[in-house]
DNA sequence: TATTGTTATACTCTATAACTATA
DNA sequence: TATAGTTATAGAGTATAACAATA
């Protein structure tokens, strides 16, 4: 970008999206550290969130927003750690249903806390925080 | 998230957290769809983008915000496609600047098209999309 | 025939550690 | 001794294509 010129001339998308981008680097990054702690990986939290109630790999692998293919290697390694397990279901046997242990749902807690409890925001009150939000809202529901 | 209860009610950092989250990947999506067609991965076009002049790979790295050994992978698929060059400094004959060839700088205008032309906010009036990059601009500041 | 999940494959990015060559 | 860059290694995510089991 360049700084030298008149920023108040400024008003087109690429401002918007370098700042989103950074924003959303910068609470990311809060946030995968955080995930470190608990020894997860992004789509491995992801996809743990999910499991409030079980669901279908080809399901989960639609909310991840990747390949069926990639949630078996996601799946095993949570697996290993006996966060996860697969279940066969009667009705169809092709499917396994995917379900947190005890241990899965206690992590998911901690996963659910550190959500909640994201930093990073301060600088706004709350009125303005109201309106980002509105504003985001609204960009994000454009079609 | 639930969206069936009050949304007045709600003013938490974890809403605007996944706001700024969803509208990035969003924004994300549509530029690495674009970068593809330019056969880019993200790192790269970052790495083009920040050759407008040469620099140090160390430097690079850092703006890259990630560690130097990744840079020389990177480095090496731009290179064998003629977009880079590794030119060696007199002075300190440890270092490598990295410089755009002609057909580097071509793509990197490409990229730069990209990003100016960035879609995604339509939904947003001039006046919302200013306020929105303030409040944006704020968020990032923060410590 | 179509679908669910797996496997095989290949690629990019990521970090760490050990190395070379310079300084 | 310290620094710039490379290499070796390992692991995670990504997609595609081919496959088995089941529908």
């Amino acid at each position: 970008m360049d700084v030298t010129h008149d920023e108040a001339a400024d008003n087109n998308a690429e401002d918007v999206f370098r700042l989103v981008v950074e924003l959303s680097r910068k609470l990311m990054g809060e946030y995968e550290a955080q995930l470190e702690r608990l020894d997860l990986t992004l789509p491995q939290a992801q996809l743990l969130r999910q499991l409030g109630e079980p669901r279908p790999m080809a399901e989960a692998a639609e909310r991840l927003r990747c390949d069926p293919s990639n949630v078996t290697g996601i799946v095993d390694r949570l697996e290993k750690r006996g966060l996860v397990e697969r279940k066969s279901v009667a009705e169809d046997r092709r499917v396994k249903q995917l379900e947190l242990t005890d241990a899965g749902m206690r992590v998911r807690t901690e996963v659910e806390r550190v959500v909640s409890a994201m930093p990073g925001l301060e600088a706004l009150s709350t009125s303005d925080r109201d309106t980002l939000k509105d504003l985001l809202a609204r960009s994000v529901a454009e079609s």
